[in-house]
DNA sequence: GATACCAGTATCATTTAGGATACCTGGTAA
DNA sequence: TTACCAGGTATCCTAAATGATACTGGTATC
């Protein structure tokens, strides 16, 4: 039987699994300004996230390689979070990604399907 | 209290929920090829993949516009599944993700983390 | 003394996604 | 008469993702 796990060896599967959850391209959209705090990041988020959620979020990224935590050991703690090198890359499909997804609301509302 | 629903307001947070799944990404990127019937496609994906899933992964990107089902009524059933016109327009992303992905993996392996 | 700050984790419940299996249609070929 | 084809759906079960809530620590302020 021939070997068909696409992780780590196809593109679309293997970035499909990298980025995801429901809120990790925003994530990386706002990372694309440059390094940010926990709590600040969490401000920016949707409501609707919870810090727990995004804590997960964060170090699933993380494990990923996508993004880079640095931690300082301060009172009050100090963490900043910032994309990594390959994580930074991403930007390009985050800018198809912008202009795609703004044509789509666009289309979906024309259409009266929104 | 400000609104913060963000699907079909943010580009990333509807992009996101739009192209759902383990599978989305691969399935529109076969389909890039042109239409293609129910059982070929589920050829083309990956071994894992149960037709169940299949069918349901389909019925969600119809729904979300992103593709169209043409059926044929005839003995044995025909059914073509092929991209919507704003389906079409995602192939820029799928080119950028194709790209970062394709780097991801390498870099990936180049420090020994996948 | 109470509360706020920052950056979380631990635990539990709920929701969503995915997989396994059985079953359907209705005509045709063995 | 049985099996097969394509293209599914129905049902049940498990796994994964998310959400809610409570809690931690040391400082600094009210």
């Amino acid at each position: 039987m021939e070997e068909k796990q696409l992780f780590g060896k196809c593109p679309y599967v293997t970035s499909q699994k990298v980025l995801t959850g429901k809120w990790s391209m925003y994530i990386m959209h706002i990372l694309k300004d440059g390094a940010i705090r926990f709590n600040e990041l969490q401000r920016r988020m949707p409501e609707d996230m919870t810090h727990t959620t995004l804590s997960r979020q964060l170090k699933s990224l993380e494990e990923s390689g996508l993004i880079v935590r640095r931690a300082y050991y301060e009172i009050p703690p100090k963490v900043e979070y910032e994309l990594s090198e390959i994580g930074y890359k991403f930007d390009k499909v985050l800018a198809e990604l912008e202009i795609w997804g703004n044509e789509y609301i666009q289309y979906m509302k024309d259409n009266h399907m929104l």
